[in-house]
DNA sequence: CGAAAAACTACCCAAAAGGGTAATACCGGG
DNA sequence: CCCGGTATTACCCTTTTGGGTAGTTTTTCG
């Protein structure tokens, strides 16, 4: 395996230091060092790492957490806190942004690296994790009114992103009773589109 | 919010009471503290917790991880490991586990605290992420255009079924612009559709 | 600052999708 | 055998989407 690349966010430098080393010392690789938001997301676009290390306040200001919510809905890595604050407040805002792991300080290095190693693991996994198919009874299940066999596997074809002419095709029958069709499950769904129907189905499926 | 029930599994009485108290001092109520694994089952099946705290070594042995494993696949419940050991193969085998996190003794109060909190609610989380969230740059990785933030932000809202109608609602811009961006992300899509591009961000998330 | 990229808007036309009604055919259970 | 539910098809009309072109404003960045 190549090496793990570290981004540091954490604008004490004494204690950037600390953990710098202590990643080294571990045969992680800091791919930077940075202080404040700006250069965080500059490093984030142009050297993507694989994890990131981050501070909560910068600066008096808690910018942590907006790296944070960024590096969840942009890039797709995985972030451990590392703070010195532990209060309701800030924990209540950080733990929404979904992070690995929230070390408080002083930290010992042990933790540090056990943290890290555990968090790319999960993160690793997280990815295989697929997107389940959909299945028929989990959807009836929360449906008054259930779908049937031949309405379901119409519903997979539009949640293949089908169009009615493809669905008539495949199925062997014409695009008026593919529309008939659909349109039945519309009102067992309780929608009006294709795509509100998939997210709708995306939805059943978690209950 | 009723109280949280924590499941303490640890061998040593005075670090089982260490962590009684770190825990009954922040709000959560102990559900039982016990020093093998036998009991950690009983306990289990009879009283099931919100959350485990698992020392790995019990009694000499690796039991804890075995622990860890019954947790993963028979009961659905976050856990974190507290233990003195973070050499490379305890934290090989604990990281197959999967757990919440993992904290090496001596640990502080507030860090203790701070995992439990953000243990919980990713786990609360969790079946959110059965169907992952889309992610931009995890999709551009695989365009030779990418898609902006702004673009990404529309394919946002068609995931989530909305109409054209809603989306310049919500977005505060006219049902030309929608239709616009939208059309601009088909050519970078390779799609023609909002079905067929829903289904193509499903599968770009995969790869 | 000035060029380039991204965002925004409009308009037109065509294609696809949605809503409603109606009628025929098939199949299984009372 | 008849009934009810599902499946099938057709037709009509409306709304939503998609495709193409063209232009202005904003942002971004060298």
């Amino acid at each position: 395996m190549s090496t793990i690349n570290v981004l540091i966010v954490e604008d004490e430098p004494l204690i950037a230091e600390d953990i710098a080393q202590a990643m080294e010392k571990n045969d992680f690789a800091v791919s930077a060092i940075v202080y404040s938001k700006e250069d965080a997301i500059e490093q984030l676009n142009t050297n993507l790492p694989d994890i990131v290390l981050l501070d909560i306040n910068l600066s008096g200001e808690m910018s942590g957490i907006e790296i944070a919510e960024k590096i969840n809905t942009v890039y797709n890595i995985p972030f451990i806190f590392i703070t010195s604050y532990s209060d309701k407040l800030t924990l209540e805002k950080a733990k929404h942004t979904e992070p690995s792991g929230y070390i408080v300080k002083p930290f010992n290095e042990a933790g540090l690296y056990s943290t890290l190693e555990i968090a790319l693991y999960n993160h690793a996994q997280k990815n295989k994790r697929k997107f389940p198919e959909l299945a028929l009874n989990k959807i009836n299940q929360h449906l008054n009114s259930p779908v049937s066999e031949r309405e379901f596997s119409l519903l997979q074809l539009i949640y293949d992103g089908k169009t009615n002419k493809q669905i008539a095709d495949t199925m062997f029958i014409s695009t008026n009773t593919v529309k008939k069709h659909i349109n039945n499950t519309y009102l067992k769904l309780d929608t009006s589109s294709r795509a509100t129907s998939i997210a709708r189905l995306r939805e059943l499926m978690l209950l």
